[in-house]
DNA sequence: ATGCTGACTATGT
DNA sequence: TACATAGCCAGCA
């Protein structure tokens, strides 16, 4: 049985921290699962993103398109990862030949943690 | 309640 | 560089 480090959480706050933490990601900016995990005080969870991600209703606000992988690639299921490289494009982000954002060049950089503020 | 899955990541080979 | 494995935990059956 797992007891989670977050026990007194809400489930759907959860999901809520991490979906307005990728709100607040800039337009022709990335940044990692992981990233946003740590960012919503879920160090290590970026599974968890990623799931918070998927359970995102059709037409959305939430800009999902700008979470990648740590190798700065596309982990969407077939099917997204077409749309969600042509939105990042529509961006300005640019893909190396590899299919791979250089993160170098592109990660978001936030000044401050922004879960601690909310 | 229990067990499995997953839009991940760090580490080892 | 690429593939395999272990750790992670909220949903879901």
């Amino acid at each position: 049985m797992y007891v989670s480090r977050w026990a007194g959480t809400a489930p759907e706050s959860l999901h809520l921290r991490i979906h307005r933490l990728v709100s607040r990601i800039p337009r022709g900016r990335v940044a990692t699962y992981g990233q946003v995990a740590r960012l919503a005080g879920l160090l290590g969870q970026a599974r968890l993103v990623g799931y918070a991600l998927h359970a995102l209703p059709a037409g959305t606000s939430v800009p999902w398109q700008r979470v990648v992988n740590a190798q700065g690639a596309i982990s969407t299921p077939p099917g997204h990862d077409a749309l969600q490289r042509r939105l990042l494009e529509g961006e300005g982000v640019r893909f190396d030949a590899r299919g791979r954002i250089p993160l170098a060049s592109f990660q978001w950089r936030p000044r401050r943690s922004p879960s601690r503020t909310l």
